[in-house]
Parts: C-alpha cells; structure tokens; sequence
DNA sequence: TCTGGGGTCCTAGGACCC
DNA sequence: TCTGGGGTCCTAGGACCC
C-alpha cells in the first residue's frame, strides 16, 4: 500500500483485534430522561440550536417515521397527534454526562478513542480470556447502574466491523444489546451483511450508497465482496479502506490521545433576522471569543480567521448573499482582543446594508502550537506587550471556568445581544450548575 | 412564521517553478 | 508559426462523520 497518512497505515499487531466500539442509544433523549423519569416510554424529541431541528429521538419517535434532522416545524401535526415531547438542547448537561460515560469506561481498557459526545472506541485485544461479549455485557450493567443511561455495544477486529456490529446490537433484540462478530460463525455474519443495506457501513453516505446501488453493490455483503481496487479507480482510497476494514483488514487505527483541531469554529443561526453591522458585529466577536477560548485550552496560536455571513438560504425569492473572507493574522496569536479585532476588520469588508441576515461564523485557521511561534516581524516591540496578553487571556478563561461562560467579556460582544438564539424548551443543568441542581420535594 | 453546529479527509484544477 | 513535462503548493468543493 503507497505510503498515506500515519493513522491509516495497517496495524503492526499480526493476529485480529478486538475492537469495541460503545455507543449511547438516543444519547441527548436518554440524558433528559434520567432527570425526568417521566418521560421514559414516552415519545421525545430533542431540537437544535434555535429549536430548528430534530437532533435526537426516542424510540418511540422514530417508530412514527421522524427523520433525523428534519426541521421541527414539519413535525407539528404529528407532535400535536402523539403529544410528541420537545427539548431545546443542553449541551452542559450533555458533554457532563458524557464525561461520566468515558470515565466509567476508561476503566475497562485504557485503550481508548472518544470518537464523539456518545460513542467511545476501546481496544480489548489481548482480553480475549475474559469473553469479550459477557465482559461488554458488564459494561452495559455498569452504565445503565451508574448513570442511567443505555448503551449498545459492537465488537469486531477493525473499526467499521465493530460500527456495524452495533448497529446489529441496536437494531436486532436478540442479541441483547452487544454483539460480536469474532464469535459470530461466518455463515452468519453472511446472513446478516446481506440483509443490511450498504448505506448502514461507516464512511458510506447518501450520495455513495445511490452510487454504489446503481453499480448493483446494494447490501454490506456485496461491498465487502467487491474488487478493492476497482472501488479505489471508480471511487477513491477511502472507500477501498472501507472494502478493506469490512474484510477484517485493519486499515484505521485506534487513536488513544486526540490530535489537536486543524481548524476551530464557531457559528450560530440568529434567534431573529439581524440587519445593523453592529449586531453581526456582536455576534462574531461572540463567536471569536468562544473560539478562542478553545484554542488557548489546546494551546495553539492561529494564523488566520475567516468570517462569514449568510441570509436565510431557504428563504428562495428573498435576496440571497453569502460572502465570506480570510483575514491572516500578521503575527500568529491566542489573544482574544487581537482576533477579534480581525474579525470585524473582515467583517466590515464584506457587509452588506439591506438584507437579513440569518447566521454568522468564524473559523480560525493555519493553528500551530503555541510554544513554537514565531520571532515576530518586529520582536522588539512584541515583547512586553505579549506576556501582558497571556496573563491577561489566562485570568479571563479561569474566571470564566469558575463562574460561568460569559462572566466576563469583550465590549464589543454588547449588552443586549437581540441576535441571540431562542432556546425555549431547555431543561435545568442538573449537573453542573448548583442553582439548577435536582429539587427533592416532600 | 419556523430549516443546527463542528469537524475530517480527499480530489481536482490552477498557479507557479524549473 | 511551431511551444514539454513534471513537480509542488494552494484553494475550493464535495463527501463523509456525529
């Protein structure tokens, strides 16, 4: 295989592993239900940012035929008729409880790559004596004990293997919540890869599962038997990986310690259409702001920030503008200040008076490690100016830790903020704010 | 009326260089 | 008038993921 990236190169391990991959079901639903009690086997729903979309879904909900994703508005009859439960998200509450789900897990291997809010690799290889599947069993009890919450859990010897071993897990009873496709006869695992449409694999979207189809590959069985190279001349090295992965042929590694982000973004829908360049101005060092408080915490400095603004892209015969533009930061930096003052230098180049402005956004890019920066153009001056402006973002993150996000901020982030989101459905924060903590009533 | 947010990787094509 | 070929770097766009 020609070189690639470091992550993708095969395993040096001979032997098949064992890779779990643990999953929470209905993740956001099943958090609001362990504080709400009540609402287990009820339908529930949770929404986006400004309440727009559907982002999670109780069983109970998808069993009506609810889609990921779909806008809220489209599912009003159907709330009305089935007393459908709406939540705005919490992502406080949620990332908590996730911390917790990881830590518990950490505990059965150290070997571990939280690959998102609710799902976590963890490489058991080497733990075979312990039988694997009643070991993940223990997992699931463990969880649902401890924090309430139910999981799902595959195993296989490579990572796609192990994806779709959950999905199996989730969507087949009888397997009880954990399935194994290292103690799986192969007839079987036959039987199954047939019965599964090729657009339930990991890395195969829409858009390659109707390609795929249309070549007559249409199960996860007739995937993994096609030509690897074919899949890499018609499609690309990713799927040929994919074909690869699905034969038992580790091409993805487990990622014990998260690289660092690439790029840092930060972008909001507006609770209202917003016209004044002083409230995009607002909001974007709103968003500067909370990106750059991400970047100091993996200490990086950025080389540059892209601003970019939007009208409501659904709104068809409404006047369209969507321009966006880089602004290199001469001297790479984590102040806050600097980029901020960037970003409305940017954002002044490209407004436009006169049309609604549905959403605003930021992405710092060209990120490098804060410890080797550069010698600055004019390192005389820098100096004294730059220590200053550490202590300064560091005082401004802990207070903001301890007290709360946006305790304190820039000026220029405003007072009134009428762009902000409509969040009307959100549950308490339970978990990490003392005043929202759960009230016992006698 | 009302349509999320944050990431990654790969590829193609153009600019530029020798 | 006729005008090569190969490499690198960058960017935009598309696909995917949760």
């Amino acid at each position: 295989m020609g070189g690639g990236h470091e992550r993708h190169s095969q395993s040096p391990v001979t032997g098949p592993r064992s890779i779990a991959i643990v999953d929470c079901n209905n993740f956001y639903v099943s958090c609001e239900r362990v504080f709400q009690p009540a609402l287990e086997g009820r339908p529930v729903v949770v929404l986006s940012n400004n309440d727009g979309c559907v982002v999670a879904r109780s069983d109970e909900v998808k069993a009506l035929g609810v889609k990921m994703g779909v806008p809220f508005f489209q599912i009003r009859p159907l709330v009305e008729e089935h007393g459908i439960l709406a939540f705005s998200s919490n992502y406080a509450l949620y990332a908590d409880m996730s911390n917790r789900v990881m830590s518990i897990l950490h505990h059965f291997s150290p070997h571990q790559e939280v690959y998102s809010i609710d799902e976590c690799f963890l490489d058991l290889t080497g733990m075979e004596h312990l039988d694997l599947t009643r070991y993940c069993q223990k997992i699931r009890q463990r969880i649902r004990k401890w924090l309430g919450l139910p999981v799902c859990v595959g195993i296989a010897p490579t990572k796609t293997l192990a994806k779709l071993a959950n999905h199996i897990a989730k969507k087949q009873p009888q397997y009880n919540g954990v399935c194994n496709f290292n103690q799986m006869p192969s007839l079987e695992a036959d039987r199954i890869m047939a019965s599964i449409g090729v657009g339930e694999v990991w890395g195969v979207g829409r858009r390659l599962a109707e390609h795929l189809g249309r070549m007559g590959i249409e199960t996860v069985k007739a995937l993994r038997d096609a030509d690897p190279k074919g899949i890499r001349q018609q499609f690309s090295v990713v799927l040929e990986r994919t074909v690869l992965e699905l034969r038992g042929i580790s091409c993805l590694s487990l990622e014990d310690i998260a690289p660092v982000k690439k790029q840092i973004m930060s972008s909001r829908s507006f609770g209202a259409y917003v016209y004044s360049l002083q409230d995009l101005g607002e909001a974007v060092s709103l968003y500067t702001s909370r990106a750059a408080e991400k970047l100091r915490s993996q200490r990086s400095v950025a080389g540059g920030i892209q601003i970019y603004i939007r009208t409501n892209p659904h709104k068809e015969h409404a006047p369209q503008y969507h321009p966006s533009i880089t602004v290199p930061l001469i001297e790479p930096t984590d102040d806050s200040r600097r980029i901020v003052r960037a970003a409305l230098w940017g954002l002044k180049r490209i407004y436009r008076p006169g049309l609604a402005y549905q959403k605003a956004g930021i992405m710092l890019v060209e990120l490098s490690p804060s410890g080797q920066k550069q010698a600055g153009l004019f390192p005389a001056v820098m100096g004294q100016d730059e220590s200053r402006s550490k202590r300064l973002m560091c005082t401004l993150d802990r207070i903001n830790q301890r007290m709360g996000n946006g305790t304190l901020r820039l000026a220029s982030e405003g007072i009134e903020q009428n762009w902000k989101m409509k969040s009307g459905r959100k549950s308490p924060c339970y978990t990490t704010r003392w005043d929202e903590i759960v009230k016992a009533m006698a």
